[in-house]
DNA sequence: ATCCTACGATGGACAGAGTCTAAGTCAAGA
DNA sequence: TCTTGACTTAGACTCTGTCCATCGTAGGAT
């Protein structure tokens, strides 16, 4: 992730505080934060930061696929710096931890072609809900 | 999906006609109406109806098992009256269509205990995206 | 080193999805 | 038929995210 940076000045960034910024809050490759907590981490850096601005750079990061979104209920987004090693999502039902997990098997080849009524299907994604720990000792 | 509203008597429910009419809307195994889509077919039949009493008697089956919470992305919700056969969704990234699909294999069985890490997992939830037929068409 | 300008940042209005509240209504049991 | 607590309603409100007009500046040109 430290090569974030080189990788998109590459690419014909314009390099920014804002931009670093924001990075350097991804940087790191186990946190799944929502827009607005990657807008407080950056604040405490760069107090002038803008929302719009971390929104805007958070969606051309996923653009890049630097960055992968993860939508794991109806609420915010998380945004995921572990693009580049795929990987699938572990969540506990009650405080919304997130932890990656890297299950065997193929499930894309768990789809018959008679299931798939035509489309072209290029991604599969699997969230596994629970309860973590903590939550499961509350509870009993 | 036509003893529902008697399962629902059972229950205790207080049968009103706005949550009949809720129900013969979510009637039919092969919808994935929103909550909106839901309201507009509802106020055909029963115009005075309220979004707030359609949001409630969603939110209520989903409770009681009879309907199913979906959600694909950063979108509305969607309620699938299909809860009693468990099944996977296939998504147009395009358009939104979703199709109930049945992969083989168990994907809760992929899951090693060593990437468990504690949790007490007890559900999988599986998304298939891609193109549906017609918008890959428009796509070539 | 300075200038230029197109690209990026800003804040505030706006929009979509959903929740909450206070007041009115009515299903169903006594 | 009466009563009452559960249900419904409209609209205000919250949360997440986008859009826009305007301002600022990174970085190439001179
Ligand atoms: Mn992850
Ligand atoms: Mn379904
Ligand atoms: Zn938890
Ligand atoms: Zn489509």
């Amino acid at each position: 992730m430290s090569d974030l940076l080189e990788r998109l000045r590459g690419r014909g960034w314009r390099m920014t505080s804002q931009r670093r910024v924001v990075a350097e809050v991804l940087d790191g490759d186990h946190v799944h934060l929502t827009a607005d907590e990657v807008h407080a981490r950056a604040a405490a850096r760069l107090p002038e930061i803008s929302r719009a601005t971390v929104y805007n750079t958070l969606r051309e990061l996923v653009t890049l696929d630097e960055v992968m979104e993860v939508a794991t209920d109806g609420r915010a987004k998380r945004y995921d710096p572990n693009a580049h090693r795929p990987h699938q999502h572990l969540v506990c039902s009650t405080c919304g931890t997130i932890r990656d997990v890297h299950p065997t098997g193929d499930p894309m080849a768990d789809l018959p072609v008679e299931e798939r009524f035509g489309f072209t299907v290029t991604e599969v994604e699997v969230t596994y809900r629970g309860l973590c720990p903590s939550c499961a000792q509350s509870v009993s």
